[in-house]
DNA sequence: TTGACATATTCCCATATGGGTATGTAATGT
DNA sequence: ACATTACATACCCATATGGGAATATGTCAA
């Protein structure tokens, strides 16, 4: 099995900076997507295609005029992803203290391998690569 | 280019559901990765693959306890989804009120093509395929 | 040292990607 | 009907994937 489709839900369709990107202008209001395109560097079909996969998990919606097609940050989509981080709310919140005492100087000298983990490898121990 | 590493950020590591599964589990106590293979039905290779992208991007924390690998949410690391999506809040909020406009039976009839989107292709035109 | 246990890493492969280029299609203007 | 504008799709390709199986590494126990 490769990656979950970024179509399967909306964590894996922001997953997508270009398309947070993209939400957050069309937050504040409606564009067609030729501006969306002026916008951000990128070709029209990459702009349009990252819009398909939006509309397709009902992050965006659209509504045409004339041969436009004005597309909307459908913000209501974004809330399952906001209760998720929520439920961690309240753990960061008790953390906080945790995280204090730490900065204040009783570092676990060997223990505790924190934010970059362990060496890879001890050594090039001639496994056979590629 | 291909898509996104999912060691890129948080945003790309919780797109995977079995990772967000994860984090839920670490979030209430440190726990030994065999446990996690045991609530998940997945083999210990796949898990401590997850425990590693979610290590690499800060989501969880480690500690060695004899020869067992401890694994603990860093809930600090979720703040920023939980930031990025609380910007749209307040359109939601906004929203709320235009749903109910809408469901209240002003539909428009025509206009307004949304949730579900466009046909394809209006027929097999017969472009090489494949 | 040897063995057992707990994890991590390597290797495999099918699949989905995002970007660009080329092309199809819809709506408007003349 | 035809040209033009505004998008959407098709196609190509390099890349990163997640899962399982096999194997390596690290730690403790006898």
């Amino acid at each position: 099995m490769a990656r979950a489709a970024t179509t399967s839900d909306a964590f894996n369709a922001v997953a997508e900076p270009r398309r947070r990107e993209i939400l957050n202008y069309l937050a504040m209001r409606e564009r067609p997507v030729g501006e969306i395109v002026n916008l951000m560097g990128l070709e029209q079909p990459s702009v349009s295609k990252h819009l398909r996969v939006l509309l397709e998990v009902g992050l965006v919606n659209v509504r045409r005029d004339g041969r436009r097609m004005l597309y909307r940050t459908n913000a209501e989509a974004i809330r399952p992803l906001h209760e998720w981080t929520e439920t961690f709310a309240r753990y960061w919140r008790h953390q906080l203290s945790r995280v204090k005492e730490r900065a204040e100087g009783k570092s676990n000298p060997s223990n505790d391998l924190e934010p970059d983990f362990r060496p890879r490898r001890k050594d090039d121990y001639g496994g056979n690569k590629n």
